[in-house]
DNA sequence: CTGTTAGCGCATTCAA
DNA sequence: TTGAATGCGCTAACAG
């Protein structure tokens, strides 16, 4: 039994009418355009025939779909159930696009990919610098839908919208922080490759870190040989060291090397995670760890919010503004692994 | 500026040629039926247009566009990435659909939009029973793609493909070694609503408790009073129990109340978690708890791959072969949750 | 071998 | 108040 799909044709015949009629009061049962009787009639057939509109006959008529995308670089949990919330809340629909291991262009796929589906909106975090994004570029450009980037600015979209967290501020903090509990040194654990937000944190901690007079160098992880590096320098330290981790995983990470190496943390060693992921909506994997981690919490949740009330203004009102370039608050939770055993607070 | 959209019209024009060529060529440059000269000229301009071909259109005209939607009920990293991967590789698109909170209906809207999309297939992992699914079991029957299940079967749908992990040898062997270690007690611990796969851990578990002689129960958990329920079991827990959690979550709730009531793990609990999901790539929850959570790994990796290998198979050869139920074989991680000090094994 | 044409399902406009 | 005609961009069948 092969049954054809039913349209509003479909309808129409069956209700004794045209399809413009049956377009009309579908699109707007409440209007009185027609009379209330032939309004019921038609909802009612429709409703027999389980008739769904056509999304791709909508969309090539209205040339948008009430879409937004969004592309993140690795499943970034929090972020997504937060985003997904929110658009959920606005009746628009999400489509979500991860690209969770470094494939060479696979987040350009995941761009053009998007942009076929002509969203009215993208929500997009990059994961690395301009460069890489050549291709992609000008097709973003060319398109005419809404960009709200997260948090990192390209230089080659400019006029972009971006939402991302204020780094500085809690960078500082943490740097206050470990200083009062007494580390000489302070190594920032993460990617080779750097993005702007990256690199605001980096100019931060060593420039904070020298205010405190404390030593400052950094760690390139190559995901390889990940614990390999750990180890080498894990082993080689001299005096009491914090390490201020880009995401949970470096901080998981470094504290089980320590524990193999037993060195005491928060004694010999502080670890510091910039992250502090929700997981499943209940748990945050530092605070799993013991001891448990200290962390700069990054607000997916006010981030979710901001963008995607940004992104929906933008799509609704069609006023110009300019690109507007929103910082949320970060927050320093601090626990465990940087409070050393006798340092008085 | 506003620039309009560049179709094969606008190649065409450019081109000198008609539509239909442009159409032609670009769906298949290699074929031979244009000229050399022609089919180069063509991608030439398309190139230069910075062309790209309305999804809308073909799929109004095509009825179908490659693409597949994964609909899961919750923020389920490993498998999503794991999916991605795999429908990546065949040159599929892939639309990932999450409802991570409960809200009533949620789920079927998920669905009703992934059916909206038209898609070649859809990838379900059903949250809960029949039952709440009537309003979109329909709408499902009466649409022509193909359906693979996750983890559960549901009656409404006997005709669909079922992929899940295979419950019974892993609950088997995790008794057998809860029994080694000298527990007295098992508890189930799982949401209130249970589908069939927590059906058959349920009824696996309770019968080989008995042929071990080991007393069993069973937690539901409220989401709201979980901590609060994990607290008035665990003060009344009189001889060694173990916990098998459905989900890492539940698990390391347990860890961390009984760390509070200073219950010692394993010796006075034992704790098991079936999931040990991989996150961001490459960290389990299980092993960065202390002690580490003894687990029942879900193979989601090997499901993902069964998974999309046998959808695609369903979409391409267009063969009518009866419906498959594939099981995927369950690990049992023995960690310290459950190796009580001072038994031998 | 190439160009023309009919429609996919819908919304909009205009005529009746 | 209603219905018929048009076209969105594309493909496939068909005509030249």
């Amino acid at each position: 039994m092969k049954r054809s799909r039913v349209t509003i044709k479909t309808i129409a015949e069956k209700a004794g009418l045209s399809c413009g009629s049956v377009s009309q009061v579908l699109a707007n049962p409440q209007h009185p355009r027609f009379p209330p009787e032939t309004r019921k009639k038609i909802i009612q057939v429709a409703d027999e025939l389980n008739y769904r509109p056509n999304r791709f006959a909508i969309g090539l008529r209205r040339q948008k779909v009430n879409l937004i995308v969004l592309v993140v670089p690795w499943n970034c949990p929090e972020l997504v159930d937060s985003i997904e919330t929110k658009v959920r809340e606005v009746d628009f629909q999400l489509m979500i696009s991860q690209t969770p291991l470094p494939i060479k262009g696979a987040e350009e796929k995941a761009l053009m990919a998007a942009l076929d589906w002509q969203p009215d909106g993208i929500i997009w975090m990059p994961s690395t610098a301009d460069s890489e994004y050549k291709n992609i570029i000008q097709h973003i450009k060319a398109w005419h839908g809404k960009v709200v980037l997260l948090h990192h600015k390209l230089k080659s979209l400019p006029d972009m919208d971006v939402v991302r967290p204020e780094a500085i501020t809690s960078v500082r903090r943490a740097v206050e922080h470990i200083a009062s509990q007494g580390y000489r040194k302070i190594v920032y654990v993460s990617l080779p490759q750097i993005v702007q937000l990256d690199r605001i944190r980096l100019n931060t901690l060593e420039q904070t870190a020298k205010q405190y007079n404390i030593d400052f160098d950094r760690i390139k992880i190559d995901s390889n040989e990940e614990t390999k590096q750990y180890q080498k320098y894990l082993s080689q330290i001299t005096q009491p060291t914090a390490f201020i981790c880009q995401g949970d995983w470096h901080a998981i990470e470094i504290l089980e090397v320590a524990e193999q190496l037993k060195l005491n943390c928060p004694d010999e060693i502080g670890i510091i995670s910039i992250g502090d992921f929700l997981l499943g909506n209940r748990i945050r994997i530092c605070e799993v760890a013991r001891p448990r981690i200290t962390a700069i919490r990054e607000p997916f949740n006010a981030i979710a919010e901001t963008t995607v009330r940004l992104l929906i203004d933008r799509i609704v009102e069609q006023i110009e503004v300019p690109a507007q370039n929103i910082e949320v608050a970060e927050e320093l939770i601090i626990r465990q692994s940087t409070l050393k055993t006798g340092v008085s607070r």
